[in-house]
DNA sequence: GTGAAAGCGCTAACAG
DNA sequence: CTGTTAGCGCTTTCAC
């Protein structure tokens, strides 16, 4: 602790200060405080010697630069926002978001960046969209599931954003997004259930006005197709265990083979689970099962649901990779997706 | 180079600024800039008829504070910390955190203050305290699972800190935090197999070292006390379903009676389950059984387990609403402990 | 390479 | 009640 630097430059400050400024750096080390300012932001053309008397104030002052005054100076924030447009309710049943976030600060930590929170329920959409716009911050990332709202998305004009999840019509692609390979997801489970000997696949889809379920169908056609397997075994839920079981049990009451079931997310696999088992069938034996998302709808299934895994916190890395990108003027590709991985458990064996 | 955007509001800025200054609202207004920043703080003495002229002046010109530029002359900077010291892999794998975090930045939203999330490693710990420190937030909030880990502890001295999670050991009580009332928790979730019926009733309890499987100890204790019943049904567990079900065995094998059971959380209630159907027993018949913490594992067991819910969102509300009383200057309780709610559901019935 | 000077946009006494 | 006057702590030309 350097508690009483008695050697403390008098800078004609009468209050004592707690925090260290960078003038009393300069002062100690004996330059300016241009100088100093020059070490700290780390400019090539400064003494090396000189860079190591003022490494040496500053840890002996303890100094830390004031964000504030920096910003003010540079017209740079080192801040972003991470905005949730969501309910309150959403959120906190939802644990897509959390993990993003996670994944986005754990990046943000080793960088000069600094997270700053918005939770933006619509009510206060405005407010946030004029804080952002204020120049409060250098970049925002916008995380939601309703991904086609992307109200927001006029803000990538005066603002670098990066949105995760990808808007439902590929608009003028005047915008950034990052987003899990939702095609090439469903496509790999759907091939898993083709290379376990399934040829009667059908697909449980989720609804077709997000992009999630459009995608997931898309890739299930894509394995099939490239079989030259039959498409017609299409049906659609809405992401529910419920809609889920009505889906599977329109499929058995087709009256056509089905060995195989690739479902656009656990929950809507789980509630097939038991449709299936109510008719007597046996998974896998009869009916191999293959769900989307790896949460616990399909892990406490019996047997446990062969699933393709999300990157969450993968995909707010990357997120935040994008945006810090976009902010240092490096071009960036407008859409990044991560990939998924299958994980393969006893409902395909 | 990114696209063609003319307004690229990345580095390079030649052109005139984008958002306007306190200055501009000033002059549209034909008032000085401190009557402007009267209106903007809303100061009690400002003619109202200026204000709606200064208020028009913003409106039109859509300003918006410049953050920065306010804190630092105001050397208040409207920022809370929320500081997770945890690895990486702990905080991937617990919701509880997520929660908890939400809780607070939905709390902020209504306010003025903004939320820094810090995600710091033990490798940055030393980087994070000197952020803290160097004057860069009005206050922190600290969250941590093994609230032993009070390394922030002295953070407290030159910064308004409130942790989530009492210390194990009662400090002289310089610092505040928030916590899950376990005790209570526990005893309202003992005195439920009471109000059951039944009379020999056993715990799995936590860690000793932890405050949550200390507390919970106690409050099965209180309740027992309460009652005259015996308190020497005890076996310790670490918290995972494994050490639960080593646990209910060691309670069955002392061949005594036994006909319900309060497990310090739901992992380990899970892990007895197996134990008590092993030894042909029933639940709730033979055994009721309860647990404590509400997630999956009690809510897909069979029967679903009767257990006590945290608040976790609100424990983060909580937090945040006492840092920032503290940071207002307001006298706060240094303890303050959030109620839970008892879920009781077939396991008790 | 380094220092001097001029602000960044706002708040905060202090006069009037 | 309102305007004037100083800075808050740092970056950044521009000379030297």
């Amino acid at each position: 602790m350097t508690a009483e630097t008695p050697s403390n430059p008098a800078t004609g400050d009468s209050g004592a200060r707690t925090v260290p400024t960078l003038e009393m750096v300069a002062a100690l080390a004996g330059v300016s405080r241009a100088t100093v300012s020059r070490v700290v932001n780390s400019s090539p053309k400064v003494t090396p010697h000189v860079v190591d008397a003022v490494n040496d104030a500053i840890e002996r002052l303890n100094y830390v630069p004031n964000r504030a005054a920096r910003s003010l100076a540079s017209r740079r924030t080192q801040v972003i926002a991470l905005v949730v447009p969501e309910t309150t309710a959403k959120l906190f049943s939802d644990p897509f978001f959390a993990t993003v976030a996670q994944g986005i600060a754990l990046y943000l930590s080793d960088t000069d960046y600094t997270l700053n929170m918005l939770i933006s329920s619509e009510a206060k959409s405005e407010k946030t969209r004029r804080y952002l716009m204020g120049g409060n911050v250098d970049g925002a990332l916008v995380v939601s599931h309703h991904s086609g709202d992307h109200s927001y998305s006029e803000l990538g004009q005066s603002l670098p954003v990066v949105f995760g999840g990808r808007p439902l019509i590929a608009t003028e692609s005047a915008s950034y997004f990052v987003d899990v390979d939702n095609a090439a997801g469903a496509a790999g489970a759907t091939a898993h259930l083709v290379e376990t000997g399934r040829r009667h696949i059908a697909t449980i889809a989720g609804p077709q006005d997000m992009p999630a379920g459009l995608d997931r169908l898309t890739g299930w056609r894509r394995t099939l197709s490239m079989h030259g397997f039959d498409q017609s075994l299409v049906e659609l839920g809405d992401f529910t265990p419920e809609s889920g079981a009505d889906a599977m049990r329109r499929l058995l009451d087709r009256g056509v083979p089905i060995d195989g079931v690739f479902a656009a997310n656990d929950q809507m696999a789980a509630g097939a689970y038991s449709v299936i088992y109510e008719r007597g069938l046996s998974i896998p034996g009869d009916i191999a099962m293959a769900g989307f998302d790896d949460n616990y709808y399909g892990s406490t299934t019996t047997p446990p649901l062969t699933t393709v895994h999300q990157p969450s916190h993968e995909l707010g890395a990357k997120m935040a990779e994008v945006l810090v990108a976009l902010i240092e003027g490096k071009t960036v590709e407008h859409v990044t997706l991560m990939p998924t991985n299958l994980l393969v458990r006893a409902s395909t064996l």
